[in-house]
DNA sequence: TGAGTATTGTTATATTATAACAATCGACTT
DNA sequence: AAGTCGATTGTTATAATATAACAATACTCA
């Protein structure tokens, strides 16, 4: 069990008002199995694996063919609804849907419970160490791994 | 055909011999099927698939079931003599094998060269980003992607 | 309603990676 | 030189992640 360190419901809820809207203004279509894909990831609150997320919907009736899954998650990540971790090969909900960015991530070795960060001045730091080699930056994938405060505290306990 | 913007076969030389030299001084085994692993992958000087370099391993002989190819990638991995490029599930030889640092990557969405680059700056920022969030930093992976010179270049040229 | 596009269903397969246990090799001891 | 023990490699099987290709259905808009 995972501490409730904040109204995670509310949070979801947020998540899936912006995905609507966002869809709506640019004329996507969020369709059950897109939607319900967004709301599972939200729910697990931590990276979920594709076969992981296919597993769920396919508990709920929806097709359990991994290219449903596949085609739920491009279409998320095309929409900057969800990043991909590529370190983990898994999936996570984007906290800032409505402003687009990059994923920048701090993952614990132990629970794995993962936060986005906020980047501005490492990104400006990229941009121009990469300006520097006459590199044109297209994306940037930023993870990192280490012990949060919880796993740390718990680690000193024993 | 790559344009030899160096003379690359002095920088595979070099890369092995810093690798002898490490692994003499840690009493680990550069075993033929390592070393030559190595050399493949640096002979590439783009990252190489698992698959990719398991093939050619085969052709001269070696064993040619996964276990093989990714035992010697692990060791690889371990001794700090090449890096992962998470994004691309492949691997890369490293230029800086005796000073145990993080890869930090530029890789060209066109040619899939990749350039590491020097990151004392960014790494310090990231560490105390981290700090602020009561996080402890262990491993770093990021990779940038875009478009290098070259590429740019003949793109507007066209 | 019909035509055309987007989405989903379905089957098959590609790609990346690991588990488990047996055989062999190398380094060191006696 | 033979014995021992740990490291390395061989071998078979399978897990985990991801895509190709084409058919069927649903949605949109004229």
């Amino acid at each position: 069990m995972v501490a409730d360190h904040h109204n995670h419901n509310a949070c979801i809820q947020q998540a899936l008002a912006t995905a609507e809207t966002l869809c709506l203004q640019q004329g996507q279509r969020l369709t059950k199995v897109r939607r319900r894909a967004l709301e599972l990831i939200w729910e697990s609150h931590r990276p979920l694996g594709a076969y992981q997320l296919l597993a769920k919907l396919a508990e709920e009736g929806f097709n359990s063919a991994p290219p449903t899954v596949y085609r739920a998650l491009d279409f998320l990540l095309a929409a900057g609804l969800i990043h991909k971790v590529e370190s983990m090969n898994a999936y996570l909900g984007c906290a800032h849907a409505d402003k687009p960015h990059k994923g920048y991530f701090l993952i614990c070795d132990l629970c794995h419970n993962v936060m986005e960060f906020d980047y501005q001045d490492i990104h400006a730091s990229l941009v121009s160490k990469a300006q520097q080699q006459g590199f044109e930056l297209r994306s940037e994938t930023i993870e990192l791994t280490g012990l949060c405060q919880d796993c740390q505290t718990q680690q000193g306990a024993q």
